[in-house]
DNA sequence: GCCCATTTTATAAAATCTTTATAAATCCCC
DNA sequence: GGGGATTTATAAAGATTTTATAAAATGGGC
């Protein structure tokens, strides 16, 4: 789960058995966890500013709604919430008084790490997030204009420059043929010269690397005697 | 609740009824519901861009998760699944692949609403802080804009002016190439001429200490024959 | 004058692009 | 429907371009 690398997440519980197993599952995905014991140690350790926290809510002294509602207001990380109490108003109270998530014990660890990693990751999103990119969508196929980056069900593919030009220009005009002395034009300039080859084979590569991870598809079709085009629905 | 006036919510399912009950039910607390009965209807709101997405799983056509990765990287929003499908590793699966929430059928509308609501309020929170973010964190990493100071686990590490100018670039725009004339033109300025290999030099430089600071990541790649990039999620 | 950041130069290494040759597919006219 | 011509697909190798590395030169500030 690369989200976890280089995240700092508070664990905040009096059973301490429980604390070290979640300890030790986070560090496992990359996280550095600063525990607590009870609600007042947990208050001590948020100079640490941890990007998440997860706190059991029956804890002696001050227990994970009281801790919630104190601290609510000057972090904004994520909280989660753990309890035994398992009864729908808890959870109901538990997320009405700044909590972002409950789960209930026994919990899966690995239920635990799906979900704080899910938090993190929106976290992620918002933050370096407003950047608007242009991405164009093809089933599952996308084109990360800015990055020049493709991916296949979220899976990044790693294309050469021409074959990336080459895609992003057909993609743009879906339905449209283009010879391939128009795409020379347009993609090597204007007084470039070329063997008209060298599209042939950029062509192949494309197919080659889109066909490897979406057998099925057929993105650039070819219009004998004219040139490709790409399809605007992927069969 | 608050947090709901004024958000727009898409839900997606195709069991009518269900929309329906979820429409009215949100709508009392003051949000504005669009529906979609499948994948595809769907994909014709985002253009609506709602402020959250709700997603039944299991669908014809297109299904939740698929439709999830679909959109994943376009949609900022929080992503909340509801599911028949009660297994652990459905709840993880959908965790995954970028949702942020999943809720098993049947479920209790007052927790639907409780968790929306807590979806909502969590990035209100994060956007509402952005603004005045100084610090860039990625994973061990920190920028500090400000301070222009360069800390890798909380250890400090010297950067010279333009080290500093080119990562701050680069690192304000994640998973957007630049060419070297870009960073040329916007950190020398317009006028200024000069060798692109000096960029290339100091690409090194930084590689070259961020390198030593953490090994295994890789924060600026290379984008062969069209320049470089910050990776968003380092690697 | 010395130190440090910056830039330039030269060389090595890597990746890509283009060409070439050959095979396969498609079209068109008879 | 078949044969020849044309167009496209495939594969591999050489040429070219781009980037990485190292080291030396420049130039300003103290």
């Amino acid at each position: 789960m690369r989200v976890m690398k280089g995240n700092t997440i508070l664990v905040v519980d009096d059973e301490a058995e429980i604390v070290s197993m979640i300890k030790q599952s986070l560090e496992n995905e990359g996280s550095e966890v600063i525990t607590a014991g009870d609600g007042r140690q947990a208050l001590e350790q948020l100079h640490r500013n941890p990007d998440l926290i997860i706190l059991d809510v029956m804890m002696p002294a001050l227990n994970g709604f009281e801790l919630c509602q104190m601290i609510r207001d000057e972090v904004s990380c994520p909280i989660l919430f753990v309890s035994a109490k398992q009864k729908e108003a808890d959870r109901i109270q538990g997320l009405s008084i700044g909590g972002d998530d409950y789960i209930t014990k026994p919990f899966s660890l690995r239920e635990l790490k799906a979900r704080v990693a899910a938090h993190l990751r929106q976290n992620q999103r918002l933050l370096a997030g407003n950047v608007h990119r242009r991405v164009l969508r093809y089933g599952f196929l996308q084109l990360d204009l800015q990055g020049r980056e493709v991916r296949i069900r979220q899976q990044s593919i790693p294309f050469t420059a021409r074959e990336f030009d080459i895609m992003e220009l057909l993609a743009l005009h879906p339905g449209q043929v283009f010879s391939k002395d128009q795409l020379y034009e347009k993609i090597w300039g204007l007084e470039a010269v070329g063997d008209s080859n060298t599209i042939t084979e950029h062509v192949k590569k494309i197919r080659a690397k889109l066909g490897v991870a979406d057998p099925q598809s057929n993105y650039i079709t070819t219009v004998w005697g004219v040139g490709y085009k790409w399809e605007a629905i992927p069969s």
